[in-house]
DNA sequence: TATTAGGCTTAGAAAATCTGAGGCATAGAT
DNA sequence: ATCTATGCCTCAGATTTTCTAAGCCTAATA
């Protein structure tokens, strides 16, 4: 029976962040991901919780680990603790720095739609600072610190418009793009993540299906974009993304129909927002631009 | 534009908690007591926060710190995210070990009142595990992973037994003490922390007020006990602490009258609890010892 | 005027946390 | 049946966070 300061120290924090994101996610690596550390961090601090703990939370197997009874029902009420946690963080900072955006977007989109469109965000709302952050896929907007989120995607709410592919190059280019077919001659542009464009295009385009596309392919689609107006080759453009330069003659398209595409251009933010409000002010005028 | 990995770091959890105990209970010292680090260690973890986020959190005076606007206003979403998290972690504890049940008590009442009755409630429910830690001051149950509260207190809920005040002394001490004068003669021994039982008592037994109390002083109340069945001199004892001692003949009250105290015995959860469970069990247990 | 209480600062120490490389086991593919 | 990929584990060492100790400062109190 220990007597004064025999601190019962509670479990640590971090720790039981791993746990949640771990459990929430269904997975260690998932859990590290999403908390930008290595796995072998998420394993041993769960190895550190069940040590404490003496019981497993997870059942580890060679496909992954799942978790225990006693995992699933306790697992629930870390995730509201955490989503309240960070509530109360954004809100912190938005107190603080009311004038703050950060806007999460797509490298392709905060280059090619977003950045010509600041402009005139700046114009209109002079008093707001928007800070962007490109990243490959949407964050988790309940653990991320970020107000809006700008990316590909396929439901009704949220759509600030609709998409579309079509084959661009530059005008200088033109001249060996006499039809269809000449695709097979020339270098054809596309993009590591969107590798499926041309396939889909050539579907519509040329049903028979007789033309294969043969070209670099890039990781950031606004390099693609930067060789097509170079005049490297011809680009399957995606509408919105391309929009400002074919305005402005740097690209043109050669030959082919406009093919929808089932994504659009998505904006949300992370919670309802008053009209006032300066995130709500930047979505506005996003959404109408 | 940063493109892949700008991990954007949250706030550190342990910051946070800092700023939540400051703002809870008012000041670093106090919150460092909470959180059992030195305040240098608060102070540090506020500044980093309010650095991070660019405006000051509490307004620093030489009296102490005060929460700003900002503070006020975000301070309680904090205490809310920390109080789930506090009662996620207990679920969990509880779920992973539900036989064992964690009591917090005062040292004195911890080894002269709870002691004795342990035997009893093995007896009763030998299927829990009672693990009982001692300390000064009722800690605060919404943070702290105990089940059960054992200190003096003066409200009417909760209570288990009111207390008394009257001397005591090894019988082979009786010669000595003939009547109330004689007590200035004798060494008088008292608690530290219970420094005014000894005037409160004789305020009652002895109105007229000439006798001054002198003797050892012990920092714990079973030490001072201890001594008193030695023959060490007489003590101020109370009912509830020293019951077992008078009952089995090791002590005995030489003169006057038991003087009633505001403050008895007092029991709590941490929260409401069905009737079957462990802690439920215990308490019940514990109420009728 | 001394004392006390509460906070700040700094340098250095301690502890938590993370990484990186190597392993193991299973599932599905060749 | 063997190969490959996935997902987790372990361990040692490195890094970062967090903490302490000691001294200073200010305002209120005695």
């Amino acid at each position: 029976m220990a007597v004064s300061p025999p601190k019962p120290k509670d479990m640590p924090l971090n720790a039981l962040r791993a746990l949640e994101a771990a459990a929430r996610l269904g997975g260690f690596a998932a859990a590290a991901d999403e908390l930008g550390v290595t796995p072998a961090a998420v394993t041993a601090h769960v190895k550190g919780l069940e040590a404490e703990l003496g019981a497993p939370l997870f059942a580890r197997g060679a496909k992954g680990v799942e978790l225990t009874a006693l995992g699933k029902r306790t697992a629930p009420a870390f995730a509201q603790a955490f989503d309240a946690l960070s509530q109360a963080v954004r809100d912190l900072r938005e107190e603080a720095l009311p004038q703050v955006v950060h806007v999460a977007a797509l490298p392709a989109i905060a280059q090619l739609w977003l950045s010509p469109r600041l402009p005139a965000l700046r114009a209109e709302a002079p008093d707001i600072a928007v800070s962007i952050t490109a990243m490959e896929a949407p964050p988790n907007l309940k653990r991320s610190p970020y107000d809006l989120c700008l990316f590909y995607g396929d439901g009704a709410v949220g759509r600030i418009t609709d998409d579309a592919l079509f084959p661009v190059c530059a005008p200088s280019f033109l001249p060996r793009l006499q039809g269809v077919e000449d695709l097979a001659a020339v270098p054809c542009l596309s993009d590591a993540t969107w590798c499926d464009d041309w396939a889909n295009w050539l579907a519509v385009a040329v049903p028979d299906g007789r033309v294969v596309p043969r070209g670099p392919v890039f990781s950031l689609y606004a390099l693609a974009v930067e060789e097509a107006v170079n005049g490297a080759g011809v680009l399957m453009g995606r509408r919105a993304l391309i929009a400002a330069h074919v305005a402005r003659g740097a690209l043109v398209q050669p030959f082919g129909p406009q093919v929808p595409i089932a994504e659009g251009l998505h904006l949300w933010a992370a919670r309802p927002l008053r009209r006032s409000h300066p995130i709500w002010r930047v979505a506005r005028l996003l959404g109408q631009g």
